[in-house]
DNA sequence: CACAATTAAGTTGTGCACAACTAAATGGTG
DNA sequence: CACCATTTAGTTGTGCACAACTTAATTGTG
């Protein structure tokens, strides 16, 4: 007598789902890397080292605290890219006169001057990703969602 | 007079919508890695190592070579972590006798066992994810779609 | 004012991702 | 058969993510 147990099948149908999805979104975030690897090595960035280039950009001067907010990233990640990103003369890291725990990141002149060179990034981004907008529009919706709920979660069992 | 290229809002447009995705995407799997993190601590596995697992679980015995291929994986990667799975107790690694380069992973029975205490990841996931079912597989798809946009393009500017 | 709690940045250690490379086995071709 | 290209794992080195911790400055409270 064969038993399949009806509960064992629901659990395997979860697993599946689950599976599919956290490999999707695993793929997705790794080609999405790969692509921008290639076309930030001319530039001499990594892809964090570009997002943070980016928010620098569009703020200006950031105390590595806004930094680490807006990107979701700690200081154990964040110092060491800071460091690298200076050493490489796109920032400079000043110690805030207000507040002595504060550092404050602050674009140089060569780090302003690659946002010109940086331009093309997005353009190609954009053409490779060749979704419409629409499309475009609902997957970034969908992604605010799941990471909405994910981080509810997380923060109801911590 | 003032002078504003159109061309350059253009691009100001790209950089924000491309800048959008790669922030929600990335977001969202930092989210992801963060529930299973926590999820998998109990089990004593990673995130990445919990693939490899289900893979085996699936599979049953499989060559490094078929896990790399499956988890979009190289040996750089999976070479160290398939070892902390073997000194956990959860895999065994022997060389092929039929091809002596190639190494096979088997389950242990502790390894095997493992798959009952992890059963309940993937309903805890689903859980926190909390999508419709029709939104979960209008995620997948676009990410399925983004993933190969990007891998094609990626594929034609190596 | 003193002092405990909090906050900001940094450090250390572990693990993953990936590029570039090595070593050994295999396969194909002259 | 000999030799070279290919294939499979593994190693090394760099950089990111994150947990746990340290240090120094600030804030709040008795």
């Amino acid at each position: 007598m064969v038993t399949t147990p009806p509960a064992r099948t629901h659990d395997e149908d979860y697993l599946r789902l689950d599976l599919q999805l956290c490999f999707s979104l695993h793929a997705a975030s790794r080609a999405f890397n790969g692509v921008y690897r290639t076309l930030l090595k001319d530039l001499g960035l990594t892809y964090p080292q570009y997002l943070v280039m980016l928010t620098l950009w569009e703020h200006g001067e950031l105390p590595v605290k806004s930094i680490g907010e807006k990107l979701r990233l700690d200081s154990g990640t964040l110092s060491p890219l800071l460091k690298r990103l200076e050493s490489a003369g796109f920032v400079e890291r000043h110690r805030s006169r207000a507040d002595e725990r504060s550092v404050t990141i602050r674009l140089t002149g060569q780090g302003t001057d690659l946002r010109e060179r940086a331009r093309v990034v997005p353009q190609h981004i954009a053409r490779a990703v060749n979704l419409p907008p629409e499309d475009f529009h609902t997957l970034r919706t969908l992604l605010a969602t799941l990471t909405e709920g994910l981080d509810a979660a997380a923060a109801a069992h911590p």
